[in-house]
DNA sequence: CCGGCGCTATTTGTATACAGAGACGCTCGA
DNA sequence: TCGAGCGTCTCTGTATACAAATAGCGCCGG
């Protein structure tokens, strides 16, 4: 693997999982030290990284992590709805039943996944990315797919945001295991719809659950160049 | 300005105008001797098109210019419906009439440029361009801008598999008009309902008018690496 | 005491040298 | 004569040295 690609890997890790908060400071001397590659590579890890909006420029100097906020989400999902709904629909024409038929059971059995913590919670992601792996490849776009990987990327960002709790992902279980079949019978309006829902559902629990435990607008504004992973 | 922005400027215009065509390979020493700047700002001049989906790795060694046929331009469109009707649904509830008044007059006034030979018609292009800035701007979303701009720098490309001619541009003007008149109205279902409208004619436009003036089914599927712009 | 100008130091941008990997061609054997 | 294997050679990947620019800070003048 080369040493651009791993640096990249390890700054999107970070920045996805919040070791690299909003607003720090991405210096190439500092975290080319940090990662033990040189500047070369890393410059072509953050130039990856701009591309994705997982980070970006700072005013003529440096790279900072952007920001991810409630209020971007809303923005987050007012694309996502739109891609994610014609993604489906797409993959609903296609016709691939099997498969999604083999998610739409697994998503229905899925209550138990919910219910066995923490590490079964991170399995239950991976089902719903094998549903979003296996709609990219049913609709068989690649502009669809290339729009939609960022606005993903950003998506596990924002989950920090808000715990998800037992309710809320037993609920989207459904919701995924109804599109799943709606797809399954090729009914692409149905799958549509319940994309929709479920995107809807999806935002409204990000907000409503955010705004108790973590409340953003309380961020100080000014401290742009927190930065943090020194050593 | 940076060598790197340079090279990516120039690199960007060979490929929009097919002074590069697709299958072109981009050899890092070969095009940094052409364009007088080092390997190092190339690389990240290649790195930015290959993220805006303009380039792409080719198995393991070098980069080639992406392909773009009919059979893409409506994968193409498939992504760009969605997401051009959400952006004109923003930007009529955010509500700049004053803009969009101006900008559906000069819609309907233009009729003179498409007239007016090649220069007309690139500057009645350039119009477009401002109502695509001006919708952007008032949807306000920064993850719709970023989803746009790779599609619309491959919808630049694919104009010259089928040149407009001066009865669809008539149209579009038209259809630009309503677009912008029902912004201004504040009427986001109708807005959605007129780009809807104008972005199938557009492919319908394409699609057809492609077939006839420049089959690309007839290309040649081996010579992926034809060389271009050597001196 | 405040504001502007200039210096310095740090950081980014660029060039180049070197190393490693992969592709092409040549030769040898069947 | 064709295929396989090896060697070479070119091209990419990485590191480092150097140059340029910007931001922060201090000093000087009003």
């Amino acid at each position: 693997m080369r040493a651009s690609d791993r640096a990249y890997e390890s700054l999107r890790s970070d920045i996805i999982s919040w070791r690299l908060e909003p607003g720090s400071v991405l210096a190439e001397v500092e975290q080319s030290a940090r990662l033990g590659v040189s500047r070369t590579p890393l410059r072509e890890a953050l130039s990856r990284l701009i591309a994705e909006g997982l980070a970006a420029p700072h005013s003529g100097r440096g790279v900072v992590v952007t920001e991810i906020s409630l209020g971007l989400v809303a923005d987050l999902f007012a694309v996502r709805i739109p891609l994610e709904c014609t993604a489906v629909r797409l993959a609903a024409l296609r016709r691939a039943p099997a498969v999604f038929d083999a998610l739409g059971e697994r998503f229905a059995a899925a209550g138990s996944l919910i219910d066995a913590g923490d590490s079964g919670q991170d399995r239950y992601y991976a089902l719903v990315a094998e549903l979003d792996d296996a709609v990219d490849r049913a609709a068989g776009n690649p502009y669809l797919l290339q729009a939609q990987r960022h606005l993903r990327t950003q998506l596990v960002r924002v989950r920090r945001l808000a715990r998800d709790n037992r309710e809320r992902l037993r609920a989207s279980a459904g919701e995924h295991a109804q599109i799943a079949r709606a797809i399954c019978a090729g009914n692409g309006d149905l799958a549509s719809a319940a994309m929709q829902v479920h995107l809807h559902n999806s935002l409204q629990h990000l907000l409503t659950a955010g705004t108790d435990s973590y409340d953003v607008a309380d961020q100080p504004e000014q401290p742009h160049y927190r930065k943090e992973l020194h050593g």
